[in-house]
DNA sequence: CAGGATCCTTCTGGATACTG
DNA sequence: CAGTATCCAGAAGGATCCTG
């Protein structure tokens, strides 16, 4: 995805533009998510990585770097050997994930009415 | 972006993967807040789309339709000249956008915390 | 006005190799 | 383990032309 906001004209000021490019980050929310549900708000590199199948380490990397630059989370490096980097949810990045996670249960909530607009290939149809 | 969830092995059922489709699409957002907050529901496509600079007429009708197979939005044409096509948000969409409208509010809420960690370039302070 | 098809440039993002 | 830099195939997306 290429950045929504170019300040081309004067949307910079506008704050869906600004909210937009965090969270139409395709890994942002997934991440958060996971750093949330999965792991109690922190992990460490390798085990979100770990708990993300599809998703590069390069670009886990580099969204952990974008969230860390919104504020979402916050980054502890030990700059010793076998370097154990931990990731943190900030108090904003709490606040965030929790309109995520209404999000994810939006989703759940209406798994049927989402299903049943998808006929995608290999009819699978339980009943019918 | 490419296809989040590809099958690889059993997250196609995952509601996060599901709903990361829809509401990381970049400009899914963007279009049904407009077409809520500024268009009360329902818009046609030209007006919708002049309400989204920057939103270029191939993307918008593209999502349109995505939003429309997601039964986020529905789709009323009229076969005749000049054709007039009008989109309105489903009560499915309309839940959504209600969630959509609470990120923003996150983003207006933080936009002080969210402004103070991006030093990007041309230092512009208005007060100090 | 609504929108499909095409061309072509730009960007994304995976694989790989390397540093500490 | 954590992270960066490079290479490159493929996807995204704008401009344009065309239909009804």
């Amino acid at each position: 995805m290429q950045p929504v906001s170019d300040d081309r004209e004067g949307h910079e000021d506008c704050a869906p533009r600004r909210v937009l490019e965090i969270f139409a980050t395709k890994w942002t929310s997934m991440i958060l998510h996971t750093l949330h549900s999965v792991h109690g708000g922190q992990a460490r590199t390798g085990v979100l990585h770990r708990s993300l199948p599809g998703l590069s380490k390069k670009m886990l990397v580099q969204t952990l770097r974008e969230m860390e630059h919104s504020g979402l989370i916050d980054r502890q490096a030990e700059s010793v050997v076998p370097p154990a980097v931990r990731y943190r949810l900030t108090p904003l990045g709490y606040r965030f994930v929790d309109l995520i996670e209404q999000i994810y249960a939006w989703g759940r909530d209406n798994a049927d009415a989402l299903d049943a607009l998808r006929p995608r290939a290999s009819s699978r149809r339980r009943s019918g």
